[in-house]
RNA sequence: GCCCGGGUGGCGGAAAUGGUAGACGCGCAGGACUUAAAAUCCUGUUCCAGCAAUGGAGUAUGGGUUCAAUUCCCAUCCCGGGCACCA
């Protein structure tokens, strides 16, 4: 017998699978379930695939399989998400352009992917930007043009110098760029969005989905629900209504001053002559204060004061009206009041400007206001509920009653009124970047702004040389004549194009309603079938884009739900994500040039020996930091299961190989369920060892080579061949286990003297406890432990333990 | 600061519901085969003491509940991730 030969057989079955069209799914086959199996797709930049990418695309390729071998039609598709920033900047770097380039990456990536071994569907592919697809996201932008949750609008955005363009508040980390790490600064433009805010409350509902909690809590935090009141300060000089918001209003006696944004638009109002300079100045000030700065919590909180005063409604007092840049113009009604005494924030600015200080929450201990006023002077601010005191007739009353009572008594001379907050705001997604998908809108003189008539679909994107990006806040595209000059689509009047791009992030939020469509060229997908094969049920990603991708495609796939384009409310019905592979602790990438390429490896060992490394590595959840010296133990367990099924034994194993097999069937089938791939490697290894010992006979072998089918396609596949059946493993069905032979007849248990194991007992699982703690008696050593004393309890528990407590 | 995860041999990692801690693999040590090496096979491998039987310690640290705790409770430390002036 030769040893296993990995590159010639993976060649041969790659070959085989592609002539035989082995992948190709039957999209309206009835017969068997649906299973979409969804991984997320690459960037195709310059970037080869590295050991990262392996470690995401080869066990949920495994899934898959695993799927099918259950007898589910499983549509596993990839695509390419080809326009924006990575791609971009790889053309530029490289001087090609990226047309060119992306086609270039698509085609190395799909051999690289092929050399995985996965069962894709390469007829379904899709590649966000090839005109018969980014046709459908223009589409889908003048869908929700239509409705009203696309629109222009100026506003202070986030501008990344670096990339010259505006971001998303979601791609914006701690100040930074999400792309390239830059500080992001603030620019005022006007913008497209889409109102992703409106669908706030929808997002926050994730009944029926099974996602990991952690991505559910990350979006909640992300949405930032918050219950409170807002309330109307009257100033008098000059007349206005100052309107804030709060989650405290139990703490309104306690309202010592109020502060605006610097943005605020009474701000210019409310400005008395005598502070105009200070105020002014001021405002000049915080505008060059980048964000980062600004949101810092550590810095010393700075502002002015305006001049004027506001009265609060609860008790008719005048307080100072003051201007701070702690406050945040988009958030709530870019005003606040301001309690010193019960918010953090406020105290640090009272002591600083020294502001009236006034205590209105006592503890639920009912402590007095001067036990309060010592706590705040050793802790600072009280900012936990209690009871109100200094508070009228509300005074004695719980915190939260308050909130409710003070609102009612307010709202019924309209001064007040519940009001729920998001932090959630909308989706910016224009972008002043060449290579993205064309905004459909066009600007007329006489008819203003006009959107594309569907029929004039797609907008292309002309293929101009030079896009490098610019400083002006304009897109490349603005500079070519022939793109933007057009007709009015209304009046029929010469008229300039929109020549902002959309955010990748558009594109990618649809990508899996195109796969079951990806030909169709008059829809951008037909009701019957996606309503028949989405949601997803499995999806496999990483856990970075929990708060963009996933809010995203969410978003999108509700107004497709709500526009009755689609039957199905939510996208993907169970999430999993992927843990990160590192390097020496840091994360992969080409940029830090620690990417560890996966070609050697697969040349070495194969694609089957690589892929059940990784998987070996621990649960898939988990990540890790690459390392291969464990990857000769992979394979020498290939040449061992090569062997076991090659060899001839005299003997079937018997009851311990049968047993062994019916346990590892069902081991196998949970923890594959789970993404626990790493011990369900390890299992078979044991099987192999065992069997490899005792002997197997053929019916046996083949349900193994069946189990091992999903994690090692290539090498089942030869085995099986090899075993004479039908071509191909991947269909032949999961093998079924018989229960009982899952469990033992007889078990090895421990005995505990005083909660120490001195010895053990082979027993019968289903042994009374009489025989059980016989047999323990009998152990010598543990005889010699129970003489110590007086046995007080005898403990069995059948399967687990003898005890013995000796007095 | 707040909210989640997590801390187990030299290493990656196993251990539904509390019930013999360390499966499986790597590495290491010894042995077999070989002129030799590699490959392969066998044996051992948490630490300490002991030739061994066995005893003691042991799942970040300190307490607690229990006949019995990696698992449950309290406190502390460390690491990773997310949010971060959202009123």
């Amino acid at each position: 017998m030769a040893a296993y030969n990995a590159s010639q057989t993976e060649e041969k079955w790659q070959k085989k699978w592609e002539e035989t069209e082995l992948h190709s799914v039957d999209l309206s086959d009835s017969k068997k379930k649906k299973f979409y199996n969804l991984v997320m797709f690459p960037y195709p930049s310059g970037d080869r695939l590295h050991v990262g990418h392996w470690y995401n695309y080869a066990p949920a390729d495994s899934y898959g399989r695993y799927m099918r071998m259950k007898g589910f039609n499983v549509l596993e598709p990839i695509g390419f998400d080809s326009f924006g920033l990575p791609a971009e900047n790889y053309a530029i770097k490289t001087g090609v352009h990226p047309t060119k380039s992306i086609a270039q990456n698509v085609e190395h990536m799909i051999v690289q992917l092929k050399r995985i071994g996965m069962i894709y569907d390469w007829d379904k592919t899709v590649v966000t930007s090839s005109p018969d697809y980014y046709k459908w996201t223009q589409w889908m932008f003048l869908q929700l043009y239509k409705k009203g949750l696309a629109f222009k609008k100026f506003a202070p955005v986030n501008w990344c110098p670096n990339d010259k363009t505006v971001l998303a508040n979601e791609q914006v980390q701690d100040g930074k760029c999400d792309r390239c790490g830059a500080e992001v600064t603030k620019r005022d433009l006007s913008q497209w969005f889409f109102n992703l805010s409106s669908y706030a409350e929808k997002l926050l509902d994730f009944e029926g989905l099974d996602w990991p909690e952690k991505t559910k809590t990350m979006q909640k935090n992300w949405i930032g629900k918050s219950v409170g009141s807002e309330i109307v300060f009257k100033v008098e000089e000059p007349a206005a209504d100052l309107i804030v918001y709060t989650t405290r209003i139990d703490t309104l006696f306690g309202c010592t001053y109020m502060v605006l944004a610097p943005e605020h638009p009474l701000v210019a109002l409310l400005t008395t002559k005598e502070q105009k300079k200070n105020v002014e100045q001021y405002i000049e000030k915080t505008k060059k204060i980048s964000d980062i700065e600004r949101s810092s919590e550590v810095r010393e909180k700075t502002g002015v004061f305006t001049g004027s005063y506001a009265i609060n409604p609860v008790n008719g007092e005048k307080v100072p009206v003051w201007i701070a840049d702690y406050v945040l113009v988009h958030y709530g009604t870019g005003a606040v009041m301001a309690v010193p005494t019960h918010d953090d924030r406020d105290y640090a600015f009272a002591k600083k400007y020294k502001l009236n200080l006034r205590t209105v929450i006592a503890d639920k201990k009912q402590h007095g206001e001067k036990e309060m006023e010592k706590y705040m002077e050793e802790n600072g601010a009280y900012c936990n509920d209690g009871i109100l005191i200094n508070s009228g007739d509300y005074s004695g009353m719980t915190s939260a009653d308050a909130r409710v009572k003070i609102t009612e008594a307010l709202a019924s001379k309209k001064l007040a009124d519940f009001k729920t907050n998001y932090k959630l705001r909308d989706w910016l997604l224009s972008r002043q970047r060449y290579w993205g998908a064309p905004i459909p809108v066009v600007n007329c003189a006489k008819c203003g702004e006009v959107p594309v008539p569907e029929k004039d679909l797609p907008v292309m994107l002309p293929e101009i040389t030079d896009f490098t990006p610019r400083n002006d806040g304009k897109s490349p595209l603005s500079k070519s004549e022939e793109f933007k000059n057009c007709k009015c689509p209304k009046c029929g009047g010469d008229a300039e194009r929109e020549t902002d791009t959309m955010d990748t992030f558009v594109c990618s939020s649809w990508y899996y309603l195109r796969y079951p469509n990806n030909k169709l060229t008059d829809k951008p997908f037909d009701k019957d079938m996606v309503d028949k094969w989405l949601p997803v049920d499995m999806y496999i990603g990483g856990p970075e884009h929990a708060c963009m991708h996933l809010i995203y495609a969410r978003f999108m796939n509700m107004v497709m739900h709500d526009l009755g384009f689609v039957d199905f409310k939510e996208p993907f019905k169970k999430l999993v994500h992927q843990g990160m592979i590192t390097k020496n602790g840091a994360k992969m990438s080409k940029s830090k040039g620690n990417a560890v390429s996966p070609d050697m490896f697969v040349e070495k060992y194969g694609s089957d020996v690589f892929r059940m490394y990784l998987m070996f590595m621990g649960p898939f959840q988990d990540g890790g930091d690459w390392n291969d010296t464990g990857i000769t133990g992979i394979s020498r367990f290939v040449e061992k299961f090569w062997t076991l099924i090659n060899q001839k034994f005299e003997s079937d194993g018997g009851e311990n190989v049968k047993r062994g097999l019916n346990k590892l069937i069902k081991k196998a089938g949970s923890d594959i369920e789970i993404f626990h791939f790493n011990t369900t490697v390890a299992a078979m290894m044991e099987f192999v060892n065992l069997a490899s010992k005792e002997g197997i006979d053929d019916a046996s072998k083949k349900d193994l080579v069946r189990l091992i089918a999903p994690l090692a396609p290539h090498l089942a596949e030869e085995c099986w061949e090899i075993l004479g059946e039908k071509y191909s493993v991947v269909d032949s069905g999961w093998p079924k286990y018989d229960e009982k032979l899952t469990i033992d007849s007889t078990v090895t248990i421990g005995v505990q003297v005083n909660g120490k194991v001195r010895g053990d007992i082979e027993i019968a699982v289903d042994a009374s406890k009489e025989v059980a703690i016989e047999m323990a008696k009998a152990n010598e050593n543990v005889a010699k432990h129970l003489k110590e004393g007086v046995i007080v309890k005898e403990i069995y528990v059948p399967g687990k333990i003898v005890g013995f407590v000796v007095k």
